[in-house]
DNA sequence: TTTAGTGCAAAGTTTTTGCATGTCC
DNA sequence: GGACATGCAAAAACTTTGCACTAAA
């Protein structure tokens, strides 16, 4: 789903402030590379970051895409997940939020629950190392899903 | 780390009562395939499977590896992951658990929280969809890398 | 014997890399 | 102007598929 233009610009906000930051060049490419992955929460997958950003950047390249999106995964603007089949996706809201994966479709809901962020680990769990967070992923069918009766 | 000659024991009584019921051949490949899943529980990747299932039959190849390994999936036999670089690993463990992923090495730890099972979902997340399962991720350093001074 | 499974090889996807050219600071 | 980023093309890494042969039930 889009997401509303106030959180898009925030998005793009700081952004901006953490490339220069960086110190690393604030391209065409990178900004809008940066801004398609920002403009919906459905997790697009490279292969249409990449589609969309041509529309406006007729030149860009698919290596462009990749290596820029690698980039921002380190600079922690955006995480990467790679589903079991088919391409990787990205997400570029960093705020703490849990996901719903729907085993029928595929498709990735996020939530928040603070509820769930208040999550007490047992002793088990801390013995195995630093813990530096939690994230809960639901498996099930997702509304959309269950309204269609048959399997395809 | 290796799984004791019980627990292995279990697991491929189990497999052999799966495959039996699914009314597929239970072949030498399947059978070793599966052996090398079940050895450890380090969540090995394929071509590791594929390299020890060949020192015992040394004509496997690695399109039957992959194969059985989806078969296996589809069976509930046991679950595949995909790590943001490198190939897909697999857990033979399919009793509910939960993952602590090391941030720096990569490693998989498998862990049981009866407090985490008995989680509380909040409204938000149920109104996604029916609810199947709910694993937690814990990311962080784990035990070994902590001791590590440097990051090589 | 019959059907399902395997091995081989080839191709399909997805992702990465080297290098000359172009662009941002 | 200088260094970093891009585009192109080629290759690498990973995974799937078609078909003839083999082995389990």
């Amino acid at each position: 789903m889009k997401r509303s233009a106030k959180e898009i610009k925030r998005m793009m906000d700081h952004f901006r402030e953490v490339v220069l930051r960086a110190g690393i060049k604030l391209t065409q490419q990178r900004i809008e590379i940066f801004r398609e992955a920002a403009l919906t929460d459905d997790h697009p997958k490279l292969e249409t970051i990449f589609r969309n950003v041509r529309r406006r950047l007729p030149t860009v390249s698919l290596d462009t895409v990749y290596r820029t999106l690698h980039l921002y995964q380190e600079l922690g603007l955006l995480a990467a997940f790679r589903p079991l089949n088919g391409p990787a996706g990205f997400d570029a809201d960093m705020t703490h939020h849990h996901h719903f994966v729907c085993t029928r479709c595929g498709a990735i809901h996020d939530f928040v629950d603070d509820g769930l962020d208040r999550l007490a680990l047992s002793p088990s769990a801390r013995r195995l190392g630093q813990v530096d967070s939690a994230h809960v992923e639901i498996r099930g069918i997702c509304a959309a899903c269950a309204r269609t009766p048959k399997k395809s």
